[in-house]
RNA sequence: GAGGGUGUAGCGAAGUUGGUUAUCGCGACGGCCUGUCACGCCGUAGAUCGCGGGUUCGAGUCCCGUCACUCUCGCCA
C-alpha cells in the first residue's frame, strides 16, 4: 500500500551544472524530445525549470532500452540516474544544462498521451482558437511559461513596492448593484429575490472611494474587473486591474507614486532603466500634435495645424470647410529608401484615413528648392515656401492633408495616417516610452440623446476654475484626470476625486440624472460623502495591458492563462453554455430566444 | 451592428489561365542507425479542399449564400 506511486524528483531540469557530476539525481518531466539512434536514446527532459539531456547508453538493460524506445512526445516521466559532464566535444552551448546529462539507470512513465493536436514549441503559428481549446498543452511551451513567469514578477513587484509605501491589499466585492456607467454590466440573477440581479464590477470605483471614507487611506487591489462589450486584441470581458486608490493627495502626488512603481518595477522585473519622470501633455497637446489622446512616442512624425495655409489656397473643398469652420491638419511624410510613395501607397494611407471619417487625402510631393508638385500642389501655388516651412519638409518628403468639419475625425483619420507612415517606414524605435495625458474634457456631448455625459466618470473633480461655470458651460470643463499611455496604448486612467456631495449632485444633474434617480443609483455613495469623507484620488492600470506591452506581444491573450476569443467564448470549456431548466427554475428566468 | 482577411491531412503551408491520381515540411506509425541536441536515412497511413447551392463536359480554383476564426470601425466612463 505505502508502494511509492513514482520516484519523486530531486532537482530539476534546469538546476544541474559540472559541480553535480557523479551524484544521483531523480527528474521528474515531460519528454521534449526523443532521438533514437539505435543503441543510444538522447531523451531531453522538459520542466518549467529548463531541459535537461537524459542518455540511454548501450549497456542499458532491456527493459530500459525498451521502455525509452517506448516513450513517445510529451510523455510525464521520472528519470533516476547519475550526472556526468559531457565529452568536450558533445557540449551544447546552447543550453544552460548543456555541459551535463544524466546517464539514465531507470525510467518510469508516469503518464503518457496521445499524438499531440499541435506541436508545442515557441512562436507556434497554431491558429489561436486550437491553443485555446488545448491551453493545457499550450501552457507547457516556452513562450507561455515565460510570459506567465513575467506577469507574476511584475505583480509580486507591485505588491512590494505598495506595501512597502503603507498600502493595504483589500479586496471589495464582485457581486454588486448595477450602476450605469460606461459598459454595460454582467448580471447574476439573484435566487433568493426574484426580477432582482447583482452585477460584476466594471471596477472597484465606488467601493475604493468608500474605503478612503472609511479611513484606509491607501488602498490596493489586483481586481478583476468585468465589461460586457465587444472584444478586441487589447481587451476582452474580463481583465485585471492594479486598482489603487489614496487620501489626502493632489494630481501630481498619483502621477508620482506611479512613476516611482514603473521605475522600480521594469528595473526589477526586466533591468530596464526608465526615465525618473514622464512626458506629461494636456489632452489638447496631445490630439493637436499626435491626434490621439494615446499616441505613441516612440516616434515623432507630428501633425500641423494648415488651415490658414488652405484658407489662402485655391483649392474650393478645403477653402470651404476652413470657412465653415472645419478642421485642416498635415503630416509629413520624410523620403524613405524602402517604401516608394506610389499613388498605390497614398490609396493605402488614404483607406487607414478613411476608416476614422476622412473624406479623403490630399497629398503633395516636395521637391527640390521649396517647390511642390503632384496631388492638390497645383492649388498651393505662391504658397510653397510656407507649406514646405511650417512642415520642416525637404526633398523627397510627401506632404499629407486631412480635412474635416469635426476636430476629433480629422486628428484621428491624421493619427491613423501616422502609425502607418511610422509602422511602414520602420520609424517606431524599440523600447518603452511613458506619457501622461493630464487636463481632459469633464464632459463629453452625446449626440444621439442630446445631453452631456462624463467623458470619464462621473467621480471625477472638475478643475477648480470650472466651478462656476459647469452647468453654463459644460463643454469646456476640464477635470482632475489622467491618463497614462505607453507605446501607443492607454495602460491607466484615473483621476482626483470629488468628495463633497452637493458638488457630486451638480455633477449628475449635468449627465441627467435628477437627484431622485441620482439617489438610486448612487445612494450609498452619496450617503457615505455625508460623513466626513477625505478628498482622495486614485488609478487604475490595466494589469493585462501592461504585461502585453512588457512582452512585446500585440493580444493581451498572450499574457492570460485562459483567455476568451474574440468571439467571448473559451472553446477549452466551452462557455458560455445552456443550464437545466431546474437552474432556470431556481433563479426565476425565463430565456426569450432572438427571431432569426 | 458594419467592413476587410483567412478556412486544403493531426499542425503549418503550396496549389499556375478551371483539366487526369491535390503537393511540401513537421507530426503519427513501421524499419535502420553508438554521440545526438530541430539527429539522420528508408518506408506506410492520413484530405468528403469549412458547409450548402450554382455556372461548366469538368470546380480546391469562378459566382451566390452560410458558418467559424481573426483584424478594424461602432462600442469599450
Amino acid at each position: 500500500m505505502s508502494e511509492e506511486l513514482f520516484s519523486q524528483r530531486t532537482t530539476t531540469c534546469g538546476a544541474l551544472t559540472r559541480a553535480d557530476d557523479g551524484s544521483r539525481v531523480v527528474l521528474n518531466g515531460w519528454v521534449h524530445r526523443n532521438r533514437n539512434h539505435g543503441a543510444v536514446h538522447f531523451i531531453n527532459l522538459r520542466d518549467r525549470y529548463g531541459i535537461t539531456q537524459v542518455v540511454v547508453d548501450d549497456d542499458a538493460s532491456k527493459d530500459l532500452e525498451e521502455i525509452a524506445a517506448s516513450l513517445r512526445l510529451e510523455f510525464c516521466i521520472a528519470v533516476t540516474g547519475t550526472v556526468r559532464c559531457r565529452p568536450d566535444a558533445m557540449i551544447n552551448s546552447e543550453m544552460a544544462t548543456g555541459e551535463i546529462e544524466v546517464k539514465a539507470e531507470r525510467i518510469e512513465i508516469l503518464s503518457s498521451c496521445p499524438a499531440l493536436p499541435f506541436q508545442i514549441d515557441d512562436g507556434t503559428k497554431t491558429k489561436e482558437d486550437l491553443r485555446l481549446k488545448y491551453r493545457y498543452l499550450d501552457l507547457r511551451s516556452q513562450g507561455m511559461q515565460q510570459r506567465m513567469k513575467l506577469r507574476h514578477d511584475f505583480i509580486l513587484s507591485i505588491r512590494n513596492y505598495l506595501s512597502a509605501r503603507d498600502f493595504y491589499e483589500i479586496e471589495t466585492p464582485t457581486l454588486i448593484k448595477s450602476t450605469p456607467e460606461g459598459a454595460r454590466d454582467f448580471l447574476v440573477p439573484s435566487r433568493h429575490y426574484p426580477g432582482k440581479f447583482y452585477a460584476l464590477p466594471q471596477s472597484p470605483q465606488l467601493f475604493k472611494q468608500i474605503l478612503m471614507v472609511g479611513g484606509m487611506d491607501k488602498y490596493f487591489q489586483i481586481a478583476r474587473c468585468y465589461r460586457d462589450e465587444d472584444a478586441r486584441g487589447d481587451r476582452q470581458l474580463e481583465f485585471t486591474q492594479l486598482d489603487l486608490e489614496m487620501s489626502f493627495v493632489k494630481r501630481d502626488d498619483v502621477l508620482t507614486l506611479m512613476e516611482g512603481l514603473f521605475v522600480h518595477v521594469f528595473k526589477e522585473v526586466m533591468d530596464h532603466d526608465l526615465p525618473p519622470t514622464f512626458r506629461r501633455l494636456t489632452y489638447a497637446e496631445a490630439m493637436n500634435t499626435y491626434g490621439t489622446d494615446k499616441p505613441d512616442l516612440r516616434y515623432d512624425l507630428e501633425l500641423e495645424d494648415v488651415a490658414d495655409l488652405a484658407a489662402r489656397s485655391t483649392f474650393s473643398t478645403f477653402k470651404e470647410i476652413v470657412g465653415n469652420g472645419g478642421f485642416i491638419k498635415a503630416i509629413r511624410a520624410p523620403k524613405s529608401e524602402t517604401v516608394d510613395f506610389s499613388r498605390k501607397y497614398i490609396t493605402s494611407l488614404e483607406d487607414a484615413a478613411k476608416v476614422y471619417g476622412a473624406h479623403g487625402l490630399a497629398w503633395m510631393k516636395v521637391g527640390e528648392h521649396n517647390t511642390l508638385a503632384g496631388g492638390v500642389s497645383k492649388f498651393f501655388e505662391g504658397l510653397e515656401g510656407e507649406m514646405i516651412e511650417r512642415m520642416g519638409a525637404s526633398d523627397g518628403d510627401m506632404i499629407l492633408m486631412v480635412a474635416h468639419a469635426d476636430w476629433k475625425r480629422c486628428c484621428a483619420s491624421l493619427s491613423a495616417v501616422r502609425s502607418t507612415l511610422a509602422r511602414d517606414l520602420g520609424l517606431i524605435k524599440k523600447g518603452f516610452e511613458f506619457c501622461w495625458i493630464i487636463d481632459f474634457p469633464l464632459f463629453e456631448y452625446n449626440e444621439e440623446g442630446g445631453f452631456w455625459q462624463a467623458a470619464h466618470h462621473m467621480f471625477s473633480m472638475p478643475q477648480q476654475e470650472f466651478l462656476d461655470t459647469l452647468e453654463s458651460d459644460p463643454g469646456s470643463v476640464l477635470g482632475d484626470l489622467y491618463d497614462l499611455v505607453l507605446n501607443g496604448y492607454e495602460v491607466a486612467s484615473g483621476s482626483i476625486r470629488i468628495h463633497d456631495v452637493e458638488l457630486q449632485k451638480r455633477i449628475f444633474r449635468i449627465c441627467n440624472f435628477d437627484d431622485e434617480t441620482a439617489e438610486q443609483r448612487f445612494g450609498f455613495l452619496l450617503n457615505a460623502f455625508r460623513y466626513s469623507p477625505p478628498p482622495h484620488g486614485g488609478i487604475a492600470p490595466g494589469i493585462d495591458r501592461m504585461v502585453m506591452i512588457m512582452a512585446e506581444e500585440t493580444s493581451i491573450h498572450e499574457v492570460i492563462a485562459f483567455p476568451k476569443n474574440t468571439a467571448a467564448v473559451s472553446p477549452m470549456d466551452d462557455s458560455p453554455s445552456e443550464v437545466d431548466q431546474k437552474q432556470l427554475d431556481e433563479l426565476h428566468l425565463v430565456i426569450k430566444y432572438p427571431e432569426k
